[in-house]
DNA sequence: GATCGCCCAGGACAAATGTCCTCGGCATTA
DNA sequence: TAATGCCGAGGACATTTGTCCTGGGCGATC
């Protein structure tokens, strides 16, 4: 019997993925958690094997606490499951040791077949994602260059960057200015949104 | 026994939607499209009773699709089913006929019920939602307005957004000007940010 | 110890953006 | 007919944004 859990936030994604992989007759659904700050605590008291993490979630992401999860328990594999095929997201779900990586695109009957198919010890990647990841490259931000990207996303004036990230008004500018560049975009407006596309933030 | 259309773009809820619903001895899954232009075809080839529309899709969104579906069948009742709460949204729903407005947030179980209850002639809207939609009040914004915010989200300099008009930057930054006015916000992109979260375009 | 990259900060300057004004055309309404 | 509102356009102006420069501090690496 394969134990799951599934952490995702929308319920009736979650209800549906749980109905449907319950059916099956060697899966168990352990645990079902609808924000990332629950995953850890559901992986101590249920101890899957097979953690099946959205990314975008309430709290924590579920690219953020991948490598605690491995860390804690590295016998379960961890297959993330995301709307957004993003080269970024990829990129680091690999690095941190995830089994797979899906996209809510594809049909249902994968979905089972995946999660046996981690349990075998196999990766899964879809092939297309995997050559969109390569060939974005890794991001080329420092980590100060994504904060400022990241909080400009919602259309924060400079000064309201700089008064969030408790920087001046000067050295907001320079590390934007530095991104657009990197970034080959126009405006922060551009860069960020590049930046979010590729997973960089 | 009811006849079901549903719309949905994302494989993976779509297959979940109608494997559970199919389920329900007194539901029938007449026809599954994945675009919004696919709906009026599948409409006329299958007549359903119910019919389960997504908004945000690929081609034409569910809102757009709406009036044309009540006019051609006015006995299709209209289940609109989201994932963004947008006031906007429900608003156009509603004043284009929908029978009902859910998120996909909420669980499946509810969606068997849902259905049924617009086929009795139930109206099912979300309450915290209609709050949301009286409060926020209908889009101030003229139809240019909402053509330039709309086409601002994506981070365009004033220039690009002329030449894809076919304005000149004169006319876009007036109605831009006059659209972050009325949003009561600081730049385009607030105004942008804040019109897509009310439903506004 | 020197070099490198990152971080923070400031100044100077050009370009883009937002505001306010005028004006004319056009359709709808009073 | 007159008034109103939306649309397109342009000019003048202040503000914001982006670029490029300098410079100091810090940690990692060679």
């Amino acid at each position: 019997m394969i134990k799951l859990l599934i952490a995702e936030d929308q319920g009736m994604m979650r209800d549906a993925l749980a109905l449907l992989l319950g059916l099956e007759d060697d899966l168990e659904i352990v645990a079902q958690v609808s924000s990332g700050d629950a995953i850890m605590a559901a992986v101590a008291a249920h101890r899957p094997d097979v953690a099946l993490l959205d990314i975008e979630l309430p709290g924590r992401s579920g690219l953020d606490v991948l490598p605690e999860l491995r860390a804690a328990l590295p016998g379960c594999a961890v297959l993330i499951l995301t709307t957004f095929a993003r080269p970024g997201y990829l990129r680091r779900a690999m690095e941190a040791g995830a089994a797979g990586f899906m996209v809510k695109d594809g049909p249902v009957e994968e979905l089972a077949a995946a999660v046996r198919r981690v349990v075998a010890g196999e990766r899964i990647v879809d092939p297309a994602l995997a050559a969109a990841a390569l060939r974005a490259g890794p991001s080329p931000l420092t980590d100060r260059e994504r904060d400022v990207l990241a909080a400009a996303l919602d259309g924060a004036t400079i000064a309201d960057l700089a008064a969030r990230l408790h920087l001046s008004e000067s050295t907001v500018r320079n590390h934007l200015s530095s991104a657009i560049g990197k970034t080959h975009t126009r405006n922060r407006i551009e860069a960020a949104r590049l930046a979010r596309h590729n997973g960089w933030l």
